[in-house]
DNA sequence: CTCTTTACTTGACAGCGTGTCAATTGACAT
DNA sequence: ATGTCAATTGACACGCTGTCAAGTAAAGAG
């Protein structure tokens, strides 16, 4: 494992993730990650299977870049349930945007290619790991309000909370991302926690 | 206007939401629209531009088929503000599952067509005015809660119920139609009616 | 009963993106 | 000097979209 290969491979990684970061996943093509990287399309190939294998691959590589699991870190220390679904929401709010280039990426992916979806959804399986431990801890502390099952509760905060409506609201509806926060914070209080 | 150009364009109308109804978007090709209708691939494009152009025409075809105006009339009539919410937010909830097939292919479609795009966000629009029509009947009444503005609740109640949030509740969580429609309306409910 | 129009067919082909292959270069190690 | 390995170049197959040209079959008009 010399020093060159991993060189070329992360450059490949980091050009895939600066030219996703527009958010135009379906303008990156090959050629372009080549031509970002400085090396020739056929080249990215001796590196990776196929598009979708490195598209998998640089989300790794964002994870280790971002440290993603000391994002959690904050939401495991809270004291009171109510704390902790908070700063699960809002540690997750500042997450998206780090990733939205690269989950847009591979969940347009997922329609076409098989271990794009797993991979994707694997990761929204974790994510949804994290919803359920914040609805617990509600639970525990009897502050999750009884309309919802926790199973149900965790269900509607991890779709509240998804990629695409972090999207539709930042995007479509042109909040800032304070006010996303503020609102979904809000929301989340209103919906799961006890008065 | 003979009716054999009405009939094939039908046909293929027809063709294309009949392999779209599976939500398989992306595995529905020009070519198997046409085996589907039963002609060769080329004379679809004796009706259709291109496959945009189709997939709007047959988004069109779908409303002029189940009459998507008639929906809103149960909201149209509801005597009260929150009557008119939760007959909107049903009725919403009751046409997704026949629009779901057409709006994936649409959606998909959006990140790579200007006029898909244009075409599906106008659709969007429209059924943002719905949830904005709810929102202010709701706040005619005094009835709704200050926590977000008339703005703000719309904006969520529009993306709470999009057709993206549906497909993650009713593939991914597994709820049934049933689930989905008390779960939404009690959300709403909570969310944004006075107690 | 021709003549024309119209919808459709067939076959071929260009464009674009992905993925593969073979031959070659250039650097570095032994 | 020799072998190894990353990378290069050029060529090509595949799948899908969209286009074009020539031909056919049927309906309507004179």
């Amino acid at each position: 494992m010399s020093s060159t290969i991993l060189d070329t491979r992360t450059r490949i990684l980091q050009a895939t993730l600066d030219l996703l970061s527009d958010g135009k996943a379906h303008a990156v093509r090959m050629t372009d990650i080549a031509k970002q990287a400085g090396i020739s399309r056929q080249a990215v190939y001796l590196h990776f299977d196929n598009r979708a294998d490195l598209l998998i691959a640089a989300t790794l590589y964002l994870d280790e870049l971002k440290g993603s699991d000391d994002r959690l870190i904050p939401s495991r220390t809270a004291k009171s349930g109510i704390e902790r679904l908070e700063a699960f929401v809002e540690g997750w709010a500042n997450y998206i945007p780090e990733i939205f280039g690269i989950g847009k990426a591979l969940i347009a992916m997922r329609e076409e290619d098989e271990a794009a979806a797993t991979a994707w959804d694997k990761r929204m399986r974790d994510m949804r790991e994290g919803c359920e431990a914040a609805i617990l801890a509600l639970k525990k502390d009897r502050q999750l309000r009884p309309e919802f099952s926790p199973e149900e509760a965790t269900d509607i905060l991890w779709t509240l909370i998804s990629l695409r409506n972090w999207e539709q609201m930042r995007i479509e509806c042109g909040w800032s991302q304070e006010q996303y926060i503020r609102v979904m914070l809000a929301t989340v209080r209103r919906l799961f926690v006890c008065d």
